[in-house]
DNA sequence: CACTCTATATATAAACC
DNA sequence: TGGTTTATATATAGAGT
């Protein structure tokens, strides 16, 4: 919308994804605060932009200063009940810091699984380098393999 | 936006209700998708409709992670650290709940990928179905001539 | 950054299937 | 619920301040 079309990728000069992400988010605030009121949802969005700074909106916040995420919890809490999570909890006396390993530890490991997964898709393999390409691809074979096979075995199964 | 200026209070007739609220939520969706990917931002929205139905967007989600919700308590765990806990009367202190919490909540993106991890490289897929064997194996067909152009490329480059 | 100004791109209300 | 069409309302890209 205006001037010109955009592509739909990451935005690379900096100026100007900073300057659309200000624009959109405040468009998309209102429509979130448009779509609550006029259909009667309700409605919570969080958004991190990537410097970092936090903005929110949740149905029947104050419409003026709507940071104060009153409702957020009630929202994420019922989202919670509907999608199925359930806490359960021990482990009471614990130290800060071995709050915060633990959470760096866990961190860490999503971080790598992250890669992995995405190199399983084919994405973010520029820095990968020829031989573990190979072995990359290797793996996805053996993977395609075992579905096949197991495709088959399916098949089977349910014409019998 | 339309033939007629929509007054900004509940639509009262409930037919044009529920179709507004389809359309507009479609929209806001991929506003919210295009937000996330344009300006690098992480964005997560939870939207209830009047008659109870849940719906939700979390940055990432469709991509390499195209379950539900697998990023979504990762972006809550993220908003209640920086942003839920400075409104309530702990602003310094975090809770042992909301340590707790969040480690859950990375604990169980872990399982969510762990098991995703395995699904890649062809292992427990006994409890798959066909649709999703199809849907793996159309996957790691993508990542594997991914992978295969890159190796290209990189004799070319390598050669040179 | 926040705001202004426009031309354009999009979203969507209304009506009908 | 989902699609289609069309006229109109909004959102916003680009450029400037």
């Amino acid at each position: 919308m205006g001037r010109g079309k955009v592509e739909l990728k990451r935005i690379e000069n900096q100026t100007s994804r900073q300057v659309t992400f200000s624009k959109r988010k405040n468009g998309i605030l209102k429509k979130a605060y448009e779509l609550s009121l006029l259909c009667d949802a309700e409605v919570a969005m969080i958004i991190f932009s990537s410097s970092g700074k936090v903005y929110q909106f949740a149905t029947d916040d104050d419409l003026v200063f709507h940071f104060n995420g009153c409702r957020m919890d009630r929202i994420i809490a019922r989202y919670r009940n509907e999608v199925g999570l359930l806490h359960s909890n021990h482990k009471r006396f614990r130290t800060l810091e071995s709050w915060k390993s633990e959470i760096e530890e866990l961190q860490k490991s999503i971080d790598i699984m992250e890669a992995r997964l995405r190199h399983f898709c084919g994405e973010d393999i520029s820095t990968m380098g020829i031989k573990e390409l190979k072995q990359l691809e290797r793996q996805l074979r053996v993977g395609v393999d075992r579905i096949r096979s197991k495709k088959v075995s399916n098949l089977y199964t349910t014409a019998a």
